[in-house]
DNA sequence: GTTCTAGAAC
DNA sequence: GTTCTAGAAC
């Protein structure tokens, strides 16, 4: 292995303090617990209970947070025992373990909530003061709203407890941890990770979660309480999990398949270095776009000693496919040659996107060298990248940038769905687009090495640049004790060098929002930014915006910039191709882009100039008869993958997006995107397409409901009309409302089901 | 204190 | 349409 790939000297140190945060429900046993385990163990912990900390009463996260910090400071290990059953609950707590040398555990309570009730309705004389007949409701609240840890949220190790045998045994683990041992660092006992995945699939894709138990006893970390497989331990009784532990098959797999495998004591190396922000990035424009190797090298070289002197916690690594890869070599021997801190910068031969679950590397920002129209495909790393993300960084990609142009790059947060994010902790992908080369592409640059080299500066700048801005808004792990003094040089710099078009203002709101925008051509400020050799770019841009300004005046209604984009997609349909279901001559069908279902998908017309059902006339009634067909066989085609949903199909009174669009919305309304539109999916605004084409096809207009009313009543569950004081509320109704939907919905087809789903099997 | 919404900005 | 957030409601 070489001494660049990784460094043997960073090893978790014994002994570290232990950040414990309880995740589990009331009753779940959290602090019988920690007594536990702060009665039996060698270790001082502490215990910060949220119930109790304003002096025996029930104090507020800060509190915790404080009285964690200072324990912590005092060496102390400590236990967060307050519910953490969110994500955000949690996240604060996390940061804490910014100090490397804190390790960070999760221990989960995941006991049936039948149990948990019980416990809390017998107690007396709670901490939290929730005992007796409330805490059924409470615990069942909260267990509705559990999100599990996950590794990626900044964990090292998380155990999951399903039973009181688990419980045990995780009690055992910890209180037999002395002051110089530690725990190996993974996911532990979990049972099944996500139901909706089958196991062997989880086993086929290397689960993120990898378990690096494996790691730290082939490294010889001696640990006491680490133990052999499904001996005493709950962490190890879940084969499955285990099972996806690179073993020495596994390995020589992996190495036959050229992807890069760091020897099991670097992922144990690895998992001290994970504290630090990591940027993963191929080398830009040596591949496809043939750029030099030696003039790339020397310029990798440079940028990445610019950006290390600026910002010391963050960790860059140049990732390449092969063990042979040329600019590797090269960029290693260079690096050599210069003062360059190892730690901070190294390569890596692995495919970058599976640096954590293949090549133990934890990377939250990979960077992809894209194309300029930011389109998955072509081959390469773009592709591959595109791929493993799914289809979630495409669209947020789309969201926030259209094209990109030679030496820019453009910050795309990852939604948390995308597999990278949830299997590899990637929070950010970069794209970026270097010189070409290459005379069989676009804007090749004949030779021009001044130019060239020039663009390839720039965009190592506007990659770094762009991480350095996330580093600086979400610092994560990173946010310790140090975190102001760092923060605080690192705006400095930036400020200092910023360029025009890049500048971060002082409030950390503001500069937030200029971080996300400052490095992208965004859709924003297309066309206005200069770019080398991009006229062509600019033009096109320019000819989509007079477009629009024309479109604009031939309407009489005013519809907004927001309000465009279903009719921009109607009228360019192939410019969307990625994000659409289906093109034809008359319609264009895609899922919404918001869904308020669970599947919620749009049936655009693509006349110009029928905006809404106000425009609708008898001469559309053709078209409307093949959008509800076109709408039918979208919501059969939903019902094969899931026959419980209901679908129905349906225009809004007065739409917010121009360009007639029909609804099919499975009737569940399970989605975090539905907030005040509740009314305008099941009050009469809601028009069903049925009727619709009656009214037309009888009166030549459809009737509209405009009725500000319809839109502010109050919230009603669509099944059994029980109404409800706010939307959580409405939400939490329907999640479980087994009423049948009311009986005009089950007449004239205005409901779509599975054949032989009555709705009537409710248990 | 926390949850939720309304209204402005985009 | 969404995002953001002040301040109302609980």
């Amino acid at each position: 292995m070489d001494k660049m790939e990784v460094d043997e000297t960073s090893a978790p140190k014994e002994g570290n303090p232990a950040l414990v945060i309880l995740v589990g429900a009331p009753g779940s046993g959290k602090s019988t617990f920690c007594e536990e385990v702060a009665r039996s163990s060698t270790r001082a912990w502490v215990r910060v209970c949220q119930d109790t900390i304003g002096n025996g009463k029930a104090g507020n996260k800060a509190q915790c947070l404080s009285t964690a910090i200072r324990a912590l400071k005092d060496g102390k290990s400590v236990f967060i025992d307050r519910c953490n059953l969110n994500r955000e609950q949690r996240s604060e707590f996390v940061k804490l373990g910014g100090e490397p040398q804190i390790d960070v555990h999760a221990v989960v309570l995941d006991l049936p909530a039948k149990l948990c009730i019980s416990r809390s309705v017998k107690r007396t004389g709670h901490e939290g003061n929730l005992q007796g007949g409330k805490a059924a409701a409470v615990v069942n609240r909260m267990l509705q709203h559990k999100e599990l840890p996950k590794l990626s949220e900044g964990f090292n190790r998380i155990t999951f407890c399903q039973n009181e045998s688990d419980v045990k045994n995780a009690i055992n683990t910890y209180s037999t941890l002395g002051a110089l041992d530690s725990l190996p660092h993974g996911c532990f006992g979990q049972k099944n990770p996500d139901s909706k995945i089958q196991v062997g699939i989880m086993k086929f894709l290397k689960k993120a979660e990898v378990p690096l138990v494996s790691a730290s006893r082939e490294s010889g970390i001696e640990d006491p309480t680490s133990q052999t497989p499904g001996k005493n331990n709950s962490c190890c009784t879940d084969k499955e999990t285990l099972s996806s532990i690179p073993d020495d098959a596994n390995l020589e797999k992996m190495e036959v398949e050229g992807q890069a495998v760091c020897s099991a004591s670097s992922h144990a190396n690895q998992v001290s270095m994970d504290n630090i922000p990591t940027l993963a990035f191929p080398s830009i424009s040596t591949s496809d776009f043939q750029f030099d190797h030696e003039k790339a090298a020397d310029i990798i070289v440079k940028k990445v000693a610019e950006f290390l002197n600026k910002i010391r916690n963050a960790r860059l690594v140049l990732v390449d496919l092969s063990h042979k890869s040329k600019i590797l070599s090269l960029v290693k021997a260079k690096v050599a040659e210069k003062n360059i801190d190892t730690q901070k910068f190294f390569t890596h031969v692995g495919d970058i996107t599976y640096l954590y679950s293949k090549g133990g590397l934890q990377c939250n920002v990979i960077v992809n060298a894209a194309n300029w129209r930011l389109k998955p495909g072509g081959g390469g790393v773009n592709a591959a990248i595109f791929n493993a993300a799914g289809p979630e960084l495409e669209s947020a990609t789309k969201q926030k940038v259209k094209s990109l142009s030679p030496g820019n790059a453009a910050v795309v947060p990852l939604p948390s769905s995308s597999p990278l994010f949830t299997r590899e902790g990637v929070t950010h992908v970069i794209h970026v687009l270097g010189p070409n080369m290459n005379p069989q592409r676009p804007n090749y640059l004949n030779n021009d090495y001044i130019k060239g080299c020039k663009i390839l500066e720039d965009a190592y700048t506007s990659l770094f640049e762009g991480f350095a801005s996330i580093v600086r808004n979400k610092p994560g792990k990173t946010e310790g004790k140090s975190e102001n003094l760092e923060r605080k040089s690192l705006e400095l710099q930036v400020q200092s060098d910023s360029c025009s078009r890049n500048r971060f203002a002082n409030t950390d709101r503001k500069s937030k929002r200029d971080a996300d925008h400052g490095l992208e051509k965004s859709k924003k400020y297309k066309g206005t930014q200069d770019g080398f050799g991009l006229t062509f770019i600019d033009s096109r841009v320019a000819k989509v915006d007079t477009e629009h300004k024309r479109t604009e005046r031939s309407t009489s209604k005013a519809w907004g910039s927001w309000t465009q984009a279903l009719h921009q997609i109607a009228m360019h349909p192939e410019k969307h191709k990625g994000d659409l279901l289906e093109i034809s001559e008359d319609v264009v069908v895609l899922d919404d882009m918001y869904p308020k279902a669970r599947k919620h998908a749009l049936v655009l017309a693509r006349i110009e100039g029928l905006d809404c059902l106000a425009d609708v006339r008898k001469e559309h009634l053709l078209l409307l008869n093949k959008m509800h067909d076109v709408g039918l066989k979208w919501a059969k085609k939903f019902l094969n993958e899931n026959a419980s949903l209901v679908f129905r199909l349906g225009y809004h009174s007065a739409p917010s997006m121009r360009q007639l669009h029909l609804h099919v919305i499975s009737q569940d309304f399970e989605s975090t995107h539905l907030k005040k539109h509740w009314n305008s999916f099941t009050t009469a605004f809601f028009r069903d397409s049925v009727d619709v084409m009656d009214e037309i096809s009888s009166y030549g207009k459809a009737t509209i409901k405009v009725d500000d009313k319809l839109l502010s009543m109050e919230l009603r569950c669509h099944k059994c009309r029980s109404a409800h004081p706010n939307i959580p509320r409405l939400k939490s109704h329907i999640s479980s409302c087994h009423s049948p939907f009311p009986a005009h919905l089950l007449q004239n087809g205005r409901l779509v089901r599975a054949p032989g789903e009555t709705g009537n099997n409710v248990q």
